[in-house]
DNA sequence: AAATTAACTTGACGCTGTAAAGATTGTATG
DNA sequence: CATACAATCTTTACAGCGTCAAGTTAATTT
């Protein structure tokens, strides 16, 4: 017997969403069950198929709203360095402290995920992953103030995506040893490749 | 009632590992379970307890296992190119065909593993994470032939592995649309980094 | 030959995702 | 207002899962 105001819950669908994040960032996907986020909305194990089909789907949900998230991360830091030279590099800083900042988060969106990255760079930019876009975005510009060649232009931008991406991945990973400050080495990081349109942070 | 020519296995542990390795890499982890795998190896589905505390445990080894047939493909890029100008992106490109190669393999050591990874250049070389070590070897002897400033070389090292690795993991996301060859744009990518010791391939 | 240990089976438990059927509520229609 | 209907939630049920405990068989030691 479920105690409850009334009977419909209203916002149950919303309030799994919030409440299975809040379970991935603390305990990780690994322990995560419908059951355990419907009990902890306070409906019974099978409600949450009134709103999705399956566990993928309330996942999927999740993620999207993850990466939403994640978008406005990177967005405010164009909005707050968009005119400084080295805004690349601060928004490389952003993307990994993102993902220190809920280092459950990493492998959620990126290994379980569905959400589809486009890195084709088709013309379909509306509908592709939000923070790649951005990233790509700024790094054309960049670049095109830079007058890096314009026939490397999407390699380096996909060099630069993997790189960022791959430090943000050893970063959140539990089992590596790594005894400085992630956060402030990236610069460094950074500062081994001379990339013309890269400044240091 | 299970058949089999003797009521002792023998050798189950190591078909376990093998049999595991296998499910893993043609169905992913996601689908895999201790059942299964007993039932592969031809034994009831408590018989893995006989070998293993628990299912993380045989997952464990399964990961220790491909961590050496990871590590051994990394050694004989090096024995055969560690004449070339260009060992070091040919190290990058034989990184990322091995999971080219087995895609389910990236997640499962990465983000599922228990195995330590030591970035931190401590002196216990010998228990380190086998792949990193040789990536580091060769690299370092890379900058010191090239006189790259000593006091970067961590740096460095880091930097290039976090790219590689990104570049892998990019690369083994089913949910990544790529139209080009991930394997043939490595030398590419590299070739956007001015690394006076990063030959292009 | 007897005793001990290791390897394996059987059966059970609680947890999981999911399907089906029933109950309750909100809404639209006469 | 009453009735019908659709949406939301509960209950029950089932198979698969990891794991434990107890029992069985084979190999090893004494």
């Amino acid at each position: 017997m479920i105690e409850r105001e009334s009977y419909h819950h209203k916002n149950l669908k919303n309030q799994l969403i919030d409440k299975g994040i809040e379970l991935v960032s603390t305990e990780g996907l690994k322990s995560f069950s419908l059951r355990k986020v419907a009990a902890a909305c306070g409906v019974s194990h099978a409600a949450p198929y009134s709103h999705f089909q399956n566990k993928d789907e309330l996942l999927n949900a999740m993620q999207c709203h993850i990466t939403a998230e994640f978008s406005k991360a990177l967005e405010d830091t164009i909005t707050a360095y968009g005119d400084s030279a080295d805004v690349l590099a601060h928004l490389g800083k952003a993307y990994v402290v993102f993902f220190i900042d809920n280092p459950h988060y990493f492998s959620f969106l990126y290994t379980q995920s569905t959400v589809q990255i486009d890195l084709s760079f088709s013309d379909d930019v509306g509908h592709n992953y939000a923070p790649f876009e951005t990233f790509k975005g700024l790094a054309l510009a960049l670049m095109e103030k830079a007058a890096y060649p314009k026939e490397k232009n999407k390699d380096a931008v996909i060099a630069l995506w993997s790189f960022i991406h791959g430090i943000a991945s050893l970063a959140t990973m539990k089992n590596v040893r790594y005894d400085e400050n992630w956060e402030e080495k990236i610069s460094d990081f950074i500062g081994v490749f001379n990339c013309p349109f890269l400044s240091a942070i």
